[in-house]
DNA sequence: AGTGCAATGTTAAAATTATAACAACGGAAT
DNA sequence: ATTCCGTTGTTATAATTTTAACATTGCACT
């Protein structure tokens, strides 16, 4: 039972939720509260509460969560537990790296193509998967409508490449390039990766705490 | 001139000022008013009035902002003009992909030292740092005093390896392992990245489209 | 069966954050 | 020199988000 829209900063504390509970499964704990959850993961009871809540509360009174029923829940929340398709463009440096690192299946996402410029780069396979021209990007996406495209080119090809894309009806990305996409179009649903925004405020903070010393 | 203490917020969406800045320079853009600026990059022109002057301003009444001078404020808010020295602890698929993939130069890191408990790593040379092992690190930080390090290991390692660190008076972190780090100790500052927090949360937005059709 | 305890779901209050409004400023034009 | 226009810095209002409070529920124990 979802009641109305989900604030984003709730959405967004989702996945850690559902990297934490994976933790205490690991740790063989199959019951927690949300207080003692609050502590392990420096938040408040309240905030645990409310944020379950959004969805329908999925505890029991007297007894806390069952830290199993409550990451599948969160799973299917997040839709982990439905399968989507998806295709990877730009198998550079970044694109390999991605691929390698990062665990489509396990979100439901499943890579069914690869595209990339260089010759070089075409014709060979990774994760199963053979990568294709990006020439060929029109009539692939015409014949297997991909769900969602992972973007990982440099900066200038970036927004081009993106509106390609939606204008061939897909409208989910996952960028990992270091270019934000902007695109006011209102179905296109954007994710933009930075792994250096983290470096860079990083170093505000160390640079904060050296300040006030 | 900085009043009191910045909301967290505001200074997570400096890097992506950071960089929207650079992307108008590339465009040979020199002045914008945040009104532009706001239509640009999806925000409010209040907002971004509010953010700059948390840090005092930079703008000029009836002019706007020089784009140049500004976004040199924000490297300078972020620290990115002052040196920090950083190690790496993981020299594995993450660890590369991290080394060949962030600029660290360009955001005031200088890696120093690279760690693995390989010993086919070992020696290796990365980025003309050679890679030392993790053996020799309690010997390395207290010559060398680190100001960062950043851990790219399996999740069982990271949490025992922050603690060392700790020890060793290393109190920043740069995590990109998908084990988040608690650590109740108030000196340490950790970033957490985790690339697949943004594929889930795109799974999350692909499936509330599609179940609002 | 009845009572007490523990922890949720929910409602209310506080705090924070974002938006809007406006006054002050500087440059350009007359 | 004066007025007007545009845009900032700043103050005030609105909205959102977090925290706290509490009533409700189900289990365990006697």
């Amino acid at each position: 039972m979802i009641k109305g829209a989900i604030s984003s900063l709730v959405i967004k504390r989702m996945p850690r939720y559902y990297r934490f509970l994976g933790d205490l499964q690991d740790e063989g704990i199959s019951r927690i509260s949300s207080r003692e959850l609050a502590q392990r993961m420096n938040l408040t009871a309240s905030q645990i509460r409310q944020d379950f809540n959004c969805f329908g509360g999925f505890g029991q009174q007297g007894y806390g969560y069952n830290v199993d029923i409550l990451r599948s829940e969160i799973a299917h929340i997040l839709g982990l537990d439905r399968s989507m398709t998806a295709i990877l463009i730009g198998v550079g440096n970044i694109g390999r790296a991605v691929v390698k690192n990062v665990n489509f299946e396990a979100k439901g996402f499943t890579l069914i193509g690869m595209f990339d410029e260089k010759e070089s780069i075409v014709g060979q396979v990774v994760k199963n998967t053979p990568v294709r021209h990006i020439s060929t990007l029109d009539e692939f996406c015409r014949e297997n409508k991909p769900d969602a495209a992972i973007l990982c080119l440099p900066k200038l090809a970036t927004k081009a490449v993106a509106q390609q894309l939606l204008n061939l009806g897909v409208n989910g990305f996952l960028n990992f390039s270091s270019y934000d996409i902007y695109l006011d179009f209102p179905e296109a649903i954007v994710e933009n990766v930075h792994f250096e925004d983290g470096l860079m405020t990083l170093s505000y903070r160390l640079h904060e705490a050296e300040d006030n010393k």
